[in-house]
DNA sequence: TAACAATTACTGCCTTGACAGCTAATTTCC
DNA sequence: GGAAATTAGCTGTCAAGGCAGTAATTGTTA
């Protein structure tokens, strides 16, 4: 029992911190690939695809905490920028596996130092032991936050493919 | 310089924990506040007129890092549930101050026991020096953020009413 | 004092994402 | 082997929020 109603101040609260700042980073994120043609969300998922290639569809939405129906839009868009290919899986013909294109992977290739100006001017004037201790605190509050509030969040169990 | 772009793994970014988290607690918020008949977001809103009684609507904007159209509407709503009252200023009569009305007080003294439940399952197995220094980092951090990304947000300069 | 700029709140229009319903394909169970 | 349940992806609909434009009011400056 950390925290007890009768002293509670929002503006000092965990989730105030955490909206906030990721309010803020998503803005800075949205200017930073804005140059790129793409959103911040679209990025977001082109660095998935990258990462896991022939990632069915379904798994990119529960990694990302997205619904099919959105899904299926943003890819619409991807593939009609020419950045990501749609193909049906040949084992299972309900599948969509997921691949960067060419444009794709070069897009992608210049994505890493984008989020990565982020990170560096929000730890600037922290010292390297200070940024693994909030990224470690973050990781456990994370983990907890997933372990009790998510539901049909498809967890580690072998997903990471 | 924390980060580097050959060794970014997005899943292990200070972007990716603050934003999975954020919507996790987001979601934690939303089943928290759905029997009092609002949504996460009317939650938050409520408890900033609450803390500032009076407020401008615009300035209740710059704080929520909200759209002036979206908050007009908002408050729409808000004002059809007979939670906030607007009433425009006489000293400048192109302003809308905000209250709350009785129920709106009311239902905001139940607020931050939810609050803080979801706090406190997040923080369950944490010291209270490591909560301290997680909150104290993650300020940290947002200061840092609102200096170098925030634009037309209003900083405290007096705007803290 | 009159013209001009800035601010506040509000209104359409558009995009994004959630939810529900649908079809096709696969798996499970009898 | 076949019916039922499950899963994957897609479509329609809706609400939330951002952006641009507007009217009213205030402040500023020529």
């Amino acid at each position: 029992m950390q925290f007890q109603p009768e002293n509670f101040r929002f503006e000092e609260s965990l989730g105030y911190l955490v909206g906030k700042l990721r309010g803020l980073m998503q803005l800075a994120l949205e200017e930073e690939v804005a140059d790129l043609g793409i959103s911040a969300a679209q990025a977001i998922v082109l660095m998935r695809i990258q990462l896991y290639p022939g990632l069915p569809a379904a798994k990119l939405c529960r990694f990302s905490g997205y619904d099919t129906g959105a899904m299926t839009r943003m890819l619409d868009k991807l593939e009609d920028k020419g950045l990501v290919a749609r193909q049906r899986s040949a084992a299972d013909r309900r599948v969509v596996e997921l691949e960067l294109t060419v444009a794709g992977s070069e897009l992608c290739a210049r994505l890493p130092e984008r989020f990565c100006r982020i990170g560096n001017v929000l730890m600037e004037d922290m010292d390297p032991e200070e940024v693994a201790t909030l990224k470690g605190l973050l990781r456990r509050t994370l983990d907890k936050a997933e372990q009790a509030f998510a539901r049909q969040v498809a967890q580690s169990e072998g997903e990471t493919e």
